[in-house]
DNA sequence: TCAAGATTTTAACGTCGTTAAAAAGTTAAA
DNA sequence: TTTAACTTTTTAACGACGTTAAAATCTTGA
């Protein structure tokens, strides 16, 4: 008997194995991003890419697994940006997420839109999902209106629960917007702020108010 | 040569068709709303409805007809609902409307259910759609915040249009979010409310603002 | 009754995702 | 270098899908 070839994690094959796969992802991405997920063909991908029908199931898998992988890459950048935030002003933090989040997506627009509607249609962002990506976002405005309560921004007649879960709802529905081809990242942008700031005009303490109105006045 | 026959608007013949294609609609909103339109087959369709595929063609055409009558049908509702609103109490107006919907929508759940995500999967809701269902819907609002406005109960430190974008917006995330399962219709009711009132309360005066606080604490 | 028209069905086409199995390529010990 | 074991790619097919031409059947009205 003969020893196991393990494949080497460094080794030339690999390597090569590697950049098959990301000029398949590449492809499907921009596929898409272009024309939604159920314009994505298997042979098409095959054609671009260079190679057959099975060997992108060999290398990555079917259609469902080439939405995982996509998905996969989006959360990953999420939590990244998500985490990248602090409370040292309550008062910026709100617009500073959306303002990072806005970068972030125009690093490479269709990436992030193919990645959204993928995500959608496999129920990433279900507010029950495994991923807990949903809770985990939302605890993020909560958290912030909680903090601006104790700042004394926040008057605190509205529970920072509800607040917070609906400036979380604010972002989604202008990146479901942005998403769909309703508006660009600048209409994201104002569409979320705008949201944002009704919101925490709703209890705000009356500088604080003020302050929100000439912003809101200013997009 | 003989005389043309054409078909009588009251004969059996129209009538028994009429009959069938209603069993096919009513065999695909079900699916559709148990499985969602990807579960859709025609050759189901024609097993359950007693008939086989070139009939479903005759009778209605291919799957993006059957999705176009079921869109029709939900868009005939809706509107029938919004023309119903009227600006008497401004104060009850925003609540009313939602209580019509939720009202609409528990007559037949997994019909309007079926119908939204049809819906959105065509584009009807799109925000430049030919039907103008969003032009129209999202006026509502706004000439209900205009209303507010000049009866005083809001100050109008925010422009009108801006609410009232944006309490559209709150209906729209909410009945989304009931839609694809994330909550039932008390939920959407409570959502959508929870962001009216907030969007309310950003701009109200004293008085109307207090009455909003304790609504939305009741919520 | 019967011809014209309406309706349904038979039977196929092309495309899709997927996969078994053969072919080709790669690796490392002998 | 040769060769056997293993990996990877490709060939070739399967079944399911939406769709449609054309044949078969049914309905209508003179």
């Amino acid at each position: 008997m003969r020893q196991m070839t393990l494949p080497q994690s460094g080794s030339a094959r690999e390597i090569n194995k590697e950049k098959r796969k990301q000029r398949i992802l590449s492809h499907a991405r921009a596929v898409i991003a272009g024309h939604g997920f159920e314009a994505l063909k298997l042979r098409d991908l095959a054609t671009r890419a260079n190679l057959t029908v099975p060997t992108i199931y060999n290398l990555i898998g079917g259609k469902e697994e080439i939405l995982s992988v996509i998905i996969e890459e989006l959360v990953e950048k999420l939590l990244e940006v998500q985490n990248r935030n602090s409370l040292d002003d309550v008062e910026a933090a709100f617009e500073q997420q959306i303002q990072d989040l806005a970068e972030l997506f125009a690093k490479d627009e269709d990436y992030y839109r193919a990645a959204f509607i993928a995500g959608d249609r496999s129920g990433l962002f279900e507010q029950s999902s495994g991923s807990g990506i949903f809770a985990r976002s939302v605890q993020l405005p909560i958290d912030a209106c909680s903090a601006a309560q104790s700042a004394g921004l926040l008057l605190g007649n509205i529970s920072a629960e509800q607040l917070g879960r609906q400036i979380y709802g604010s972002y989604r529905l202008a990146r479901q917007d942005w998403v769909h081809g309703y508006f660009d990242l600048e209409g994201f942008r104002v569409q979320a702020l705008t949201g944002i700031f009704l919101c925490l005009a709703a209890d705000a303490n009356p500088e604080f108010h003020d302050r929100l109105i000439n912003r809101l006045s200013s997009l």
